[in-house]
DNA sequence: CTTGACTCTGTACCCAGATACAGGGTTTAC
DNA sequence: GTAAACCCTGTATCTGGGTACAGAGTCAAG
């Protein structure tokens, strides 16, 4: 299961990282390392004589980077995004800045729902646990949905049809 | 663009709705009702002499119903499932108990990961609104993030790595 | 009875985010 | 010098959640 120790001494030693160690690390998947190479998340790394990827310790940092902003809600290309303005070093940060708060305020009304979800489900729960089953209405959950639900409209679903006529995604 | 106003009219008094209007009302667009229909997830509507959907109104409830589920993060599995717990009314419900009490030691685990980004999230917005953004160091949430930040490993990505012979994933 | 808006079924396609696999090269301990 | 355990590139495939036709029927008004 686990490799046999001895490179990873030495590749301890050297400070560089292959994908495998990598992988490991950060239990993303080799498959999907690449993968996020190719589509311009982790730069080009170093590579070895015979082609290896040579990752620097750094890049520990930014695949966290990574899979926060992607916890949080951000797309793979808006994580790109951030990181190649960085890149860039001269960056408008007022755009990352503006994403970031739109991001925060979308994860608000997301906490407030789920919030009240686990409330109105944990509510069915000690209903059920109160008085037997039996009583043909089961679920509270939807048989009140609607009591306290802002209606389906309210529902943040618009820019659904985006036409991605842009490439970019190499 | 809008449809013209006479069957409108029609199907108000008959109590009962046509894809289109469905449509109309909840801002899903037909061929997503039919997909949700396939799904499971409408169970089969009444129909016309000559095959057009009739739905009853309740349907509308039942929508936003499962607009609110997938808001929350709940898949279209999932919620085939709840609303098939419901409909076979009788229940083994302990079972159904029992998943209804895993559903929310989930949503429990997810609400507090979700708050905790979202804190560092409004943490960082707040550092960068504090300290300009001119000199050189330009985005916060990348070059602070690690100090915040758990590291990767304690993100909630744990079945990453899984086989994926698995389909189910309750 | 034609026209236009609407509906039906079925199949194909799209996007995001990965995964898997084929067909090869490299490293290294034995 | 060989086998295990890696790694490479490239392409294909998968899952979720839909969209987009194509080809055909329905319905109400003019």
């Amino acid at each position: 299961m686990l490799k046999t120790e001895r490179q990873f001494e030495k590749r301890r030693e050297g400070r560089t990282l292959r994908i495998g160690e990598v992988s490991e690390a950060t239990g993303i998947g080799v498959e999907a390392l690449r993968f996020y190479e190719r589509r311009g998340l982790l730069g080009r790394p170093a590579r070895t004589a015979s082609g290896y990827r040579a990752y620097d310790e750094e890049v520990l940092e930014r695949l966290a980077f990574i899979k926060r902003a992607q916890a949080i809600g951000f797309s793979l290309d808006e994580i790109t995004e951030i990181l190649e303005m960085r890149g860039r070093g001269e960056a408008p940060c007022v755009e990352v800045r503006e994403a970031a708060r739109r991001k925060l305020a979308e994860l608000d009304v997301r906490l407030r729902e789920l919030r009240r979800y686990r409330n109105e489900l944990a509510r069915t729960l000690a209903d059920w646990d109160e008085r037997g089953i039996d009583e043909g209405h089961f679920c509270g959950l939807i048989e009140h949905s609607h009591v306290h639900a802002p209606a389906v409209a309210a529902v943040p679903q618009p820019p659904a049809r985006k036409k991605r006529s842009e490439g970019k995604r190499t």
